[in-house]
DNA sequence: CTCTATGCAAAAACTTTGCAGGGAT
DNA sequence: ATCCCTGCAAAGTTTTTGCATAGAG
């Protein structure tokens, strides 16, 4: 998906550091915590948090905390659930198709906490 | 359940400040944070920190953070999932029997993240 | 005795806010 | 001119750690 569409009808300008964000973002395959990217951003902190919080109030992304405490983020299309270990702190994304449904209830992301197969063998 | 029924096999002494942390999610049919219990507890922060987390490694309790980025614990009994508004910050409980299964992976905790059907109808 | 638990205070980790300057329309 | 965005520094929030004392077996 190119960036003018994750932003398209969306209330919020376009500028150099929010498309930066979405880039990244956009081209990552998992979750993506500050930390990660900090050192691929040229921005301050402040700015990526006060874009990302605006990306998730908007919609175009959805984040979890791990289980070691910091916070990710996903772009919100292509719903799936997340498995995170709470022994190893792996993060798995589950591609399955959920049947999971709650009458009236929007669903954006799904965690799930648990113990994965590695963890699991040792 | 009873106390020394969750302590049972597990690694730790059942002293009074655990009882007493114990005693408080076990009459709760929600999950609570340290906010929420603060002024029921005669303990310092550290030792229901401290306490808390060895649970959380034992099994005796799970986690996760909420839409308010505190983080929400409770007994790792009757598995449910949880429902969390990110524009309200609601949690509901979804006791509905989950057909989700993992292959080879422990599941202790389901979060699901969305919006709420008060928040829908807004 | 030895080992673990606790309280207190300080620190750590991560995120948010205030404010002043800049850019775009 | 107005409105929103940004960087910097400082503050905020929640959780963790160090250390000395207390308590249990």
């Amino acid at each position: 998906m190119n960036i003018e569409k994750l932003v398209d009808n969306k209330n919020l300008k376009l500028t150099t550091a929010r498309r930066a964000i979405l880039e990244i973002f956009n081209n990552s395959s998992k979750p993506l915590c500050y930390d990660d990217i900090k050192n691929s951003l040229s921005m301050d902190k402040a700015t990526f948090y006060r874009n990302i919080t605006k990306f998730e109030e908007e919609g175009i992304v959805n984040s979890f905390e791990s289980n070691d405490k910091k916070r990710y983020y996903e772009i919100q299309n292509n719903p799936h659930a997340h498995f995170i270990c709470t022994k190893c702190s792996a993060i798995e994304c589950i591609p399955e198709k959920m049947d999971f449904k709650i009458p009236n209830h929007k669903i954006d992301n799904i965690i799930i906490k648990g113990i994965c197969s590695n963890c699991l063998n040792k």
